[in-house]
DNA sequence: TTTTAAGTTAAACGTATGTTTCAAACAGAC
DNA sequence: GTCTGTTTGAAACATACGTTTAACTTAAAA
């Protein structure tokens, strides 16, 4: 119980400081101190901050995929002559995304946000690393995209696919500042879930243009 | 000729290497470098490396907002009673980016990956300073388009605008690699013109979802 | 020519970072 | 209870950073 216990402590406050203030930002130091786990204990179960950052990804990313992956199974098995819609395709994907967030309503804004990161900040051998353990499903979903949108040249698609990655990425990432503002401007508050529900039909629409 | 100079080869490498590696990433020393000019230089012209990052904004931020405010001038003075269609506003900004980059192809590049670290990346600093500095014209932008979309709720707009901003700042931002890919994958090159081409029609569709 | 201010330079400063070390504490197997 | 491999702990290490200093150069003003 002494390691995995370490470990989950270190991987808890890692993901919701590298949400909340970046990769290069959060130092090993500040992790460690929120876990409350002694500093070496970094570099003894992962062996470096790069290989933290990956494991921290790895470890929602992967039933991520999975989520993704069986629900798509389904949707093969009882329909498999009938194509997914594209708003299908992007519920699976949001079902999956709270599938992950497990109920815990603050897992899925840090899921969320270091999706974000992952994209934008530069990090290279995090890019590479996701690139290389998650192509398959990547490939998977433009599959289904592409059955989805038979009338697309397929040039375009691939950037209207890109530009719905980088609403939602962007949005996501940003959530916090965003839903600050919007209780500070309009006197409301914006869940994540609703959020995701005003997103869904504007990705939709988006990459039906025309 | 001295300060000019030093500050301008300055601006020129911190503008390229920010938006290359991000913020954090890029030291002092690396700009100085690339810049050709004494470490010392930065604090010396600018004061600290924060400055320096407000600077990099402001040089191509001002003319941006001012280019964008004179296009809104001149549609208010020859239709003064017809409101904008989302697909003018936008065109609006697009020609406003393109004006700004002047001719060098790298610097539009560099302009949208530099605004879409500073909603991405921490950098309180950077936010607040932009939020003081560009408030006007961010609004009057917003104006315009709550007259293009009246049929929207003002929380929905908000949500919609920044889906629209995130779907930019993101595809700019990663534009390079995903030229990249496109040149690999589908055998064709696109020009920055091109991807603006295929970015607007997705997003005025998605703004005006449903 | 002398003075004066601005700009540049090389070196150093203090601090924070990721990483390593090695002794101490702990676990389960025998 | 002892032994063995694993995990923790406090401290130190090397390095890179932003910033500061003070001597030096330049060029225009007095």
């Amino acid at each position: 119980m002494a390691q995995s216990d370490t470990v989950t402590k270190i991987l808890d406050a890692a993901e919701a400081l590298f949400a909340e203030h970046g990769f290069a930002e959060t130092s090993l130091r500040t992790i460690t101190a929120k876990a409350d786990v002694n500093l070496a204990a970094v570099n003894y179960h992962f062996g470096s901050k790069k290989a933290l950052i990956q494991a921290v990804f790895e470890r929602f990313l992967t039933p991520f995929s999975q989520l993704i992956e069986t629900g798509l199974d389904q949707h093969a098995k009882l329909q498999p002559d009938t194509p997914m819609e594209v708003e299908e395709i992007l519920q699976q994907v949001a079902r999956a995304i709270a599938g992950v967030s497990h109920g815990d309503r603050r897992r899925l804004s840090i899921f969320m946000r270091l999706a974000g990161l992952a994209y934008t900040q530069g990090q290279g051998h995090l890019r590479r690393f996701l690139q290389k353990e998650y192509r398959g499903i990547f490939r998977r979903l433009m599959a289904v995209i592409t059955m989805a949108t038979p009338d697309l040249q397929p040039v375009e698609r691939f950037w209207r696919f890109h530009f719905m990655l980088g609403a939602t990425a962007f949005t996501m990432s940003s959530m916090e500042s965003l839903q600050a503002i919007v209780e500070h401007d309009f006197d409301t508050k914006c869940t994540e879930e609703e959020i995701v529900a005003l997103l869904l039909p504007f990705l939709a629409a988006g990459i039906r243009a025309k």
